[in-house]
DNA sequence: TTGACGCATTCCGTTATCGGCATACGATTG
DNA sequence: CAATCGTATGCCGATAACGGAATGCGTCAA
């Protein structure tokens, strides 16, 4: 219904790849912005503002260690992403999935055998 | 570490409020482009453009009815998500967040009282 | 205090995204 | 056949996202 401010959103923080494979080495533990530029092989600009992405949706905090700035996770907004999904998680393990693709070849063949018009109701 | 095509993935599709919105409803079952307009109250052609984006990732899968196409859910896709937050269920489970929090406290705390610089050694 | 270090921020150019509008196109109806 | 319905697509303009390079700023060492 609303527009959604893009970026304050942990749906689309995490949209990008490089984000979570952020999230993913801060799971293992705390770093320092160094370790992870090191790590993901990224100019260290692009990954400061990855995790100030990050920050601004509360997926990471920081704590500041001299000049060094050392980033945890934070998991808690991740939850909202997998209660989201976790809707779905019946659809897939009851083999719906495989149902559709039944429905599929069998949609197919009735066009071939005898064009049967299939109509829907809601 | 490679560049990620943006609207060929999961996770950017569903990043979109509308999008989620969409396959909320086609969760509960099947539906026409017409039916979707009706119910989100968006112009038919975004919302046209945004099933076609659900369509690239195959989150969702159309059928031909007369001159109405209509939309079902695929779930499976979903899946890939879900295992990946998956991975973090632990964390906010067994309250590592509460433990962050009380950290974040404590160092306040520690900073107000004796303006204790908190060494950290990793 | 000066200089180096660690990180954040800003500016720039490019590309992607989104909504609005018009239009194209196949299927149906008359 | 022409007119209409249901959808998809194309074009436009505005805005957001992203990488790169330069720079700002606080902290530590000499």
């Amino acid at each position: 219904m609303a527009r959604a401010a893009t970026t304050s959103d942990a749906f689309n923080a995490v949209a990008e790849p490089w984000r979570r494979e952020i999230l993913d080495l801060l799971a293992r533990g705390e770093r320092p912005v160094g370790d992870l530029v090191r790590v993901l092989g990224l100019a260290q600009p692009q990954v400061s503002k990855h995790l100030r992405v990050l920050r601004e949706v509360d997926l990471v905090r920081a704590r500041d260690n001299g000049r060094q700035r050392v980033y945890r996770l934070n998991p808690a907004p991740l939850k909202g992403i997998h209660d989201w999904v976790a809707g779905y998680e019946r659809l897939w393990n009851e083999r719906f999935d495989l149902m559709d693709e039944v429905l599929d070849e069998l949609m197919l063949d009735e066009s071939t055998e005898g064009e049967n018009g299939n109509d829907v109701d809601d």
